[in-house]
DNA sequence: AGCTAATCATACTAATCAGTCTAACAGATG
DNA sequence: CATCTGTTAGACTGATTAGTATGATTAGCT
């Protein structure tokens, strides 16, 4: 990634197609973008204004130029990532799934996060700067997780297979042991250490929360 | 917690009791782990030698006649941390409750580690740094999550009242649900975003589990 | 063509940090 | 009392970093 053009009139800029003023500045802002969010990632909050404007193909100047220092470029970095994450999970077609089908299909949408190298990224980013920075965990929460769960928690209301007396704690442990997994395995790195596949934990959780449930409405 | 003692003949060290070399020695170290441990669980890995020194009470080249260097010194802490936490949990008179309350002392065991701080702590500490030191990450995972995780599964599988058909992915998924709560909870902040009481969580996931097992037990 | 504004590479400042060096000093031992 | 070892405060080095300054170059606009 060693960047060492050295002549002193390049444009290393590709994609040089028909670019009015406004519309090149958002282009340049979203290079930057996308250049921060990589080295932000891989590097945590510690990753230095010089590489990312490297890695962005930018001078430094320009960063800059578009951000009034470093916290804010970040702020505004992870704020839009946070945002790129939020529609993952239940979409309206599959609330038409019968319960077993929807479950299954709910975490395997969730886990599928695990393939995602920016969500992991993310998810230890955030942990991890959770003491520095408690407004990014506070958007974290209230944009990603809380919507999620009470997402959960009103279908479990809703659906008459899942009488549970608390349905918004299953949701809890429902979609914690979920996100847990992929902390273990992903960010930790336990799919080397203490591996095992996401379908038995798909499985049993099932398992688990249908056959509570049938027992739950049976003790009623 | 400045320290701005400027006497230059001062010995700011308290508790100077009748000491041969060797324990005095043990506990210099003693005293600079104790500070260096403050520092990086508030401070994150970039806490500065500067920092750890004042902290301890100790001349920054003491610091250096103890351990060869920053990482070392981590390394050293974390591994003693670790090892530190590894007790807490199943202990064998435990084991002769009945299930139910056997489930619900183990959880509350486990979710009283979000009352420590240094617990609290560590997990982010171990999560933030896990793609810089995945050493870190394994030897918490090793240490730490996997013995929990087959002590609950062997539990499992003993226990009759518990046949689950897949007893460590059942396993993983209680430990999983817990530990995501106290990271939720308390590495995040989510005790003043998205409160709910460690009771409620405690309790629906052994209804889940006990009910489950219940219907599970019927249906072979 | 000529002007303007954006962007470039580069160098700089001031601060911070890991790690080293020095010289002084305290406490135990002989 | 003399010495030796561990510790101290503080200065120092070399590297890195956030942020600024400069002066050249380029692209869009009229």
């Amino acid at each position: 990634m060693a960047r060492s053009l050295r002549k002193p009139t390049a444009r290393p800029n590709a994609l040089v197609v028909a670019h009015d003023s406004t519309e090149r500045a958002r282009d340049k802002r979203e290079q930057i973008m996308q250049g921060a969010l990589r080295t932000f990632l891989s590097n945590g909050y510690s990753a230095s204004m010089d590489a990312i404007a490297a890695e962005a193909g930018v001078a430094k100047q320009t960063l800059y130029s578009y951000f009034n220092n470093k916290e804010d470029l970040f702020a505004a970095l992870m704020d839009r990532l946070l945002e790129h994450f939020v529609d993952a999970g239940m979409t309206p077609e599959l609330r038409t799934l019968p319960t077993q089908a929807f479950l299954r299909k709910l975490a395997q949408i969730t886990l599928s996060q695990m393939d995602d190298w920016e969500y992991v990224s993310m998810l230890r980013l955030v942990i991890g700067e959770s003491a520095r920075f408690p407004q990014l965990s506070e958007v974290y929460l209230t944009r990603l997780v809380s919507p999620g769960i009470a997402k959960l928690t009103h279908y479990i209301k809703m659906n008459e297979d899942l009488a549970f007396g608390d349905p918004e704690a299953v949701a809890r442990i429902m979609h914690g042991s979920l996100i847990n997994f992929i902390i273990a395995q992903e960010v930790l790195g336990g799919k080397h250490t203490m591996p095992i596949s996401r379908e038995r934990i798909i499985n049993s959780l099932i398992d688990i929360v249908l056959f509570a449930a049938q027992q739950s409405a049976q003790s009623r």
